[in-house]
DNA sequence: GTCTATAGATTGATAGAC
DNA sequence: GTCTATCAATCTATAGAC
């Protein structure tokens, strides 16, 4: 019998628990019970639940960067072409468009979403190494960019600022229906309202 | 016999443990292990883990809370008896001046710096309300400041802005000196550099 | 590839002697 | 208040039958 799909349909449940309930307070037996799976297929498919989470990373982060890189890989070329420098903003969108993306686009990656916010922030350094050897390079890029754009700023305090905006990225990401800090008050905003608030917020702070 | 602070070397190491490693990733063994008491003591002096968690807070969190209502009170006054408005920075300096000192402050609070940064970020249902209920009154009172300084934003996007801003105060607190997300980039610079930084960047941010 | 069964370790919490 | 000892429940990972 077998079911062909054990491992996707592992993938898809690990991914929506990792993502609400954290990396290390979702057990293996949660996730194979949930999928209908055997707890042993984890292993067998993974070989762990480490590498479990770095295939979940992979299969969307894969795609989020290309898309990423080509946008910014465009911005440069038109800039080293037209011999003016990329503006702020035009950068910055390069990075956060695809990413809030995720915020509303269709329920296959309603989760991922969630996991990227909390994986901005999370200190563990399991999730957080997983997660930031994958995104590194983009990120670095992106400081290259905004190096640009902002001459007259040091590359350590772009960097800081980039920091920044990634931390009020990771709250809209994981907080966006799930109870803000000050959810009474702060939900009663489209989604597409809250992008482009973030996206100020950002640029205006980056720019400052 | 009895060491009379047993309770206060658990509170200590704790506080320590949870900045660095996390709640749920501190045993009640490795707190009572390192601190040189009892693993029963834990139980005995506050009655659960979370409860221990819950007297980490209440110990900072009651001061902090105290200066910051003290200086938005003093804010709010002066504005209501010169008839003007009180202005953006001045209100956020309130709250992040307090919050962020906890950056350069003496050894006593330099592990619960740390856990601040994490709890603002921290998904998980247990920390957040053990957090936010302490917080909760103080951002409240903030947002009805920022409302008054900022009269043609809805409650709503400044509830947003300030949601942001957390997120960025957070990065800094958790990662200033613990590997931020661009690690090598970003930690030239000296802590007032940084917190000036922040606060210019959460000021623009709020204003644009 | 899938299953059962289990090893081997760790956890929060407690009972009861002192 | 402090201690030892332990319970009962968890966990990841694996061995081996099918």
């Amino acid at each position: 019998m077998s079911e062909p799909d054990t491992k996707a349909k592992i993938l898809k449940t690990a991914e929506e628990l990792f993502a609400i309930d954290g990396f290390h307070h979702t057990s293996l037996r949660k996730i194979t019970t949930k999928a209908g799976v055997n707890l042993a297929a984890v292993n067998y498919h993974f070989g762990s639940k480490e590498s479990l989470l770095g295939a979940i990373f992979d299969r969307h982060l894969g795609p989020l960067n290309e898309i990423r890189i080509k946008r910014m890989e465009a911005v440069a070329a038109l800039a080293e072409k037209s011999g003016e420098r990329p503006g702020v903003e035009e950068v910055l969108r390069c990075f956060t468009e695809p990413t809030l993306a995720l915020l509303h686009s269709d329920a296959s990656t309603g989760y991922f979403r969630m996991l990227v916010g909390r994986s901005l922030s999370d200190p563990d350094p399991t999730v957080r190494q997983l997660f930031l050897q994958r995104v590194r390079d983009v990120l670095e890029l992106l400081v290259d960019l905004l190096c640009q754009a902002l001459p007259h700023r040091s590359r350590e305090s772009v960097a800081w600022k980039l920091q920044f905006s990634l931390g009020a990225m990771s709250q809209t990401l994981t907080f966006q229906n799930h109870g803000p800090i000050l959810g009474s008050l702060a939900k009663d905003k489209s989604i597409d309202d809250v992008i482009e608030m973030l996206t100020e917020f950002i640029v205006k702070g980056m720019e400052g």
